[in-house]
DNA sequence: GCCCAGGCGTCCC
DNA sequence: GGGACGCATGGG
């Protein structure tokens, strides 16, 4: 299917904004997204974007996958004018959308991503999905059929031995990804159940897991739940705030769009370095 | 080889 | 409640 949109739909931007880490661009310019049994190959075109699901797909999952309901552009005008490292950021991360992504994914991925670069965070879920996920064939944009590794089921991962998980370079956080394994496969833990919370509620459920604290807590509520209030905090925003805050959380002003302006700060910091 | 990475658990106060 | 410390491993 087409879709005719080009305001606030930056492939790249998403790609590379830390929220995701199986999304990429292929050879050929197109973009792979993966998130639970889906998979979509996206195009970008002059006057839209070319997408290798239908309408209902869209509709159904996409859609909401992508935010498609929330207008950002009202989000970055409500930006203090005098914030000028905000109005910068927002400026720079135009495009950027929050994905609402797989829970389980989410809690494991960011598990991982605890004092590990992107680049090593997306080589050990990389290795992850292709020792424990299901292989599913699927066709591009040209037809032509691929090969994909979808991300493990909670099953999966037990099947595991650990010396297989310790190939995938987990390190320390083998057993916290084991030890959530066992509660949600065993039903002790019900990720879906955990919607009917409120987002205070929620972060202190998911802080229950091992190896998850205030940052993945925050992190998973935000990418995996659509909490958009939730800002998590990293080394990244820690010197944001530092540098341009004196010290204080900025975050509170922006109340249910604090996690989104959290994402513009973190992709600007994240790429201009010595902002 | 060195430094650090979208932090956290533990220990101690 | 807060501060120091160790942690496995890969990228730059």
């Amino acid at each position: 299917m087409e879709l005719r949109i080009k305001d606030d739909f930056d492939l790249k931007k998403i790609e590379n904004s830390g929220q995701c880490f199986r999304v990429r661009e292929l050879e050929n310019g197109d973009f792979l997204f993966i998130s639970g049994k889906e998979v979509l190959f996206i195009r970008e075109k002059s006057d839209g974007f070319l997408l290798s699901c239908d309408e209902k797909k869209w509709e159904d999952f996409w859609k909401s996958y992508f935010d498609f309901g929330r207008d950002y552009s009202k989000i970055r005008a409500k930006i203090k004018k005098e914030d000028e490292f905000l109005t910068n950021a927002a400026e720079f991360g135009k495009g950027i959308r929050i994905l609402k992504q797989e829970k389980w994914e989410m809690l494991i991925s960011f598990i991982i991503s605890q004092r590990k670069s992107i680049p090593a965070i997306r080589t050990s879920i990389e290795r992850l999905c292709e020792l424990a996920g299901e292989k599913i064939t699927v066709k591009d944009l040209e037809g032509e059929k691929k090969e994909i590794f979808l991300f493990p089921e909670p099953k999966a991962l037990l099947k595991a031995s650990a010396e297989e998980l310790d190939k995938c370079g987990l390190g320390y956080r083998r057993d916290y990804i084991v030890n959530a394994a066992r509660l949600v496969a065993l039903k002790e833990v019900s990720l879906n159940s955990f919607d009917n919370l409120n987002d205070e509620e929620l972060f202190n459920a998911l802080n229950e897991f091992k190896g998850v604290g205030t940052k993945v807590a925050n992190c998973v509520c935000l990418f995996g739940y659509g909490r958009t209030g939730r800002a998590p905090v990293d080394v990244w925003i820690n010197k944001v705030i530092e540098r341009f805050y004196n010290g204080e959380n900025p975050f509170g002003y922006y109340g249910e769009n604090a996690g989104i302006i959290q994402q513009y700060m973190f992709y600007y910091a994240k790429e201009i370095k010595n902002f």
